[in-house]
DNA sequence: ACAATAATTTAGGATAACCTAAATTTTATT
DNA sequence: AATAAAATTTAGGTTATCCTAAATTATTGT
């Protein structure tokens, strides 16, 4: 029954899990885009795990990915391996919060669940890691998250940082060379619709104003204020 | 120059290393029962990683093999991994010292040299693990180890444990439940030579005695004292 | 309805790491 | 020198994971 599955097919679950997060089917391309391999390579893994027993996903040929409830724990347990480890480095080891995706994605796949244990009580049970993106608990329940993209904030909208959905060093470092991080309190002030730019304003940090293109304000999660 | 070896080939080296550690050459049938394979894979594998560039092993046939020194460094590198991950597990985390093994093999192979450095500091960089084995410094020197069998005990010498080298949990509860564990102080109060047992007494503890045979005398090392 | 895009199939390969059984060769023992 | 033990070779096979190019099919947008 519990077939441990290999890290190749834990990576994809992962994929499938954060592109169908919010409803949704996962495509091929863009599995095959986020895991770096061939889209022939996705058709042929999908087809192995819908026909797996039991299977992992649910798969309607062109239509896309879901997961199945086995497939969903499976990819649940690693993210959750992921997000506490994550907080782990950052927290215990003093690891910044742009290097830690890699270190994590090694290690999600071998720790056992002592380890996972082990670690979650000595961080006091987190629910957030340092992104901000929340950690299953150890039932696999996934925290409420009520966030928006700050793509959709408008003036006078009042927000706070609640995730920032990246892996990339690069981009970690840019956002928080700018304040935005997890917990910063920021205000949109203009909106163009043309190029879909975001004038916010950052609270706290004494009026500090950035304009911020889609690339960046699709990917930070905000929970908008009264 | 700097490929990374397997994870498998990883465990080949650190077997060999340790099969050689006092000199003389690995044969093919104990690196065989070590990595639990057939011979003939052992065999198969050798001669890969003596024609490797470079070299990771020197091979005679029939003879056995060695490890050359970049193939030395390689099993280095993974056994200070090995006993970092150990005692941190046990120090920071709180795992028993039977548990950490299991553990620190599957993480062993996965963790950057940023992982090693932070739990070297974080220990501030410790010089044996918890079972006493010695752990490789960050230029891999292996720290120096003046330690004996306390199989080549006589009565009435003293000494003090220093290492235990097993990685067998049932074995290692068994020792800690008698009080065999490094920094105790035994004395040998009699040598059978024809079951090869031998009588110690332990200090500290309050004279406590034991019977212990080869298979036991022969995993723990000891510091003969005066 | 048609073209563009996306997805799939087909067919062929590659790699790493194992396995087996049987035959053979080498080395060590008596 | 003969035998036993250890090691090697040979010749097959497995599993998991990935790749490519070309042809085909399905879906979607206009």
């Amino acid at each position: 029954m519990k077939n441990i599955p290999s890290s190749t097919i834990q990576d994809y679950l992962k994929h499938i899990y954060a592109l169908t997060e919010r409803g949704g089917m996962a495509s091929t391309t863009d599995l095959a885009a986020r895991l770096g391999v061939a889209p022939a390579s996705v058709t042929g893994m999908i087809q192995r795990l819908a026909t797996a027993t039991p299977p992992l996903v649910t798969y309607r040929k062109h239509q896309g990915v879901t997961l199945t409830p086995e497939g969903r724990r499976a990819a649940l347990e690693v993210i959750r391996h992921h997000r506490l480890l994550e907080t782990y480095l950052v927290t215990m080891l003093g690891y910044s919060w742009d290097t830690v995706h890699e270190e994590a994605c090694r290690l999600e796949h071998v720790i056992s669940e002592e380890f996972e244990a082990r670690i979650a009580a000595a961080l006091d049970h987190p629910i957030r890691d340092p992104h901000g993106e929340p950690i299953p608990d150890e039932s696999l329940e996934m925290p409420a998250d009520e966030s928006l993209p700050l793509s959709s904030l408008r003036p006078p909208q009042k927000a706070v940082i609640l995730r920032v959905q990246s892996s990339d060093p690069a981009l970690l470092r840019h956002l928080e060379s700018l304040g935005l991080v997890p917990g910063a309190q920021v205000e949109a002030v203009a909106h163009s619709p043309f190029d879909q730019n975001l004038t916010i304003e950052l609270r706290q940090t004494a009026q500090v104003r950035h304009v911020v293109g889609v690339a960046i304000s699709s990917r930070i999660y905000v929970l908008v204020q009264e």
